[in-house]
DNA sequence: CTATTTCAAGACCGATTGGTTTATATATAC
DNA sequence: GTATATATAAACCAATCGGTCTTGAAATAG
């Protein structure tokens, strides 16, 4: 149910659409890394002025928080579809690890994941960015656990697998993926590597 | 055979240790990054005078790439008495994971790993920087394949572990552990999730 | 001694950094 | 129309960036 924009004040309205320009800058900070991304490419990403920028978003960081806010909500959205309580669960397993799989083959692999440039970056040097990376992990250490539990239950696991360890070393695994891919993003050896850590935990 | 430090030119000798002075500068990029390491906090580490530095080293760019070249000349030196032919593979393997427990934890883990955060600044976008994280990649999976072959030789290995894909599999793991330990570096956990890991593979 | 070389300290450079302010045009409500 | 609010563009700011250069002291060889 959404309305048109209704018009509170009496000045002229706002003329930009704020969240499309925190996604431009979020691409901009991600292909970039948070230090190495300047002003003017912001500006230019948003195609905003430098005061409307500032008038939107406060300054650098706080715009940077927002596109990391939307970075992560973009991923707990796609985990959620990929790891449903009605789907398979291996099925799901599966879905999760080839999305990681395609973001890690040729250009995407290159530019990398937003999360795991930001924790390398300034975790440990900027609580909020703490707060946010931990959060992350956490949140989709659970996704992945309730799926093996799922799978467990089901009796799809080899013997001796604990969902909760085995979903710890899918995300440690999928996250190196991501730094490993930095250099050598081939979609079959990923591919491959996938399935073979797979085959470990199901029966 | 060492000898004392011969004069050969006419003038005031070097009277800084030029090796001493890359291993400050690669601590100081260890725990900044490369880009927020700054001309002062290099020249404090090291102990020299702006003019020092650059005569000896060039410029930035060029201390840093010998910083992580002496890095991953560390890392290399570690995994080669840890995964050690004369050792039982399966020893070995587990004193490596040992070691990325122990980087991980604390204020370690919190410090992060300078390959790892190299990687996520600059590959892509810094040639140099490319060759070495690659080669250095390349190298690390190929001793942990060497161990995984031996263990498989030895008949130490669980039916149906490749050595080249569960290499593969544990150079992305420890690499994703050094992510996930920026944020949440408990030393049990890591260890639970190592030996969780490694039990997948071994018989 | 002189000649030579290296050192630290710091002035200096232009470029760029994140951020503010100003001037002006424009779009709304009344 | 007026008043209000927002937009852009650009001037402006102090601070910092990586890097060079100068100065003068110190340490060597001959």
């Amino acid at each position: 149910m959404h309305r048109a924009p209704v018009q509170l004040s009496r000045g002229r309205p706002r003329s930009f659409d704020t969240e499309a320009a925190v996604e431009r800058a979020m691409n901009v900070f991600w292909s970039l890394g948070y230090h190495a991304t300047a002003l003017p490419d912001l500006l230019r990403a948003t195609k905003l002025s430098r005061g409307s920028l500032y008038a939107a978003f406060g300054d650098k960081h706080s715009l940077f928080l927002r596109a990391l806010d939307r970075y992560i909500a973009i991923a707990l959205t796609r985990m959620d579809t990929e790891l449903d309580h009605r789907r398979e669960p291996v099925e799901g397993l599966r879905a999760y690890l080839a999305g990681y799989v395609d973001r890690n083959s040729g250009a995407n692999g290159r530019r990398g994941c937003l999360l795991v440039a930001t924790a390398m970056e300034l975790a440990g040097r900027d609580v909020e960015v703490d707060r946010r990376i931990d959060s992350f992990f956490k949140a989709m250490e659970a996704r992945v656990a309730g799926a093996f539990s799922r799978a467990k239950a089901a009796g799809q696991l080899a013997d001796g697998v604990e969902p909760s360890s085995a979903a710890r070393i899918l995300v440690c695994f999928v996250e190196g993926l991501r730094v490993v891919g930095k250099t050598a993003p081939t979609r079959i050896i990923s591919q491959a590597t996938v399935d073979a850590l797979l085959d470990r935990f199901i029966r």
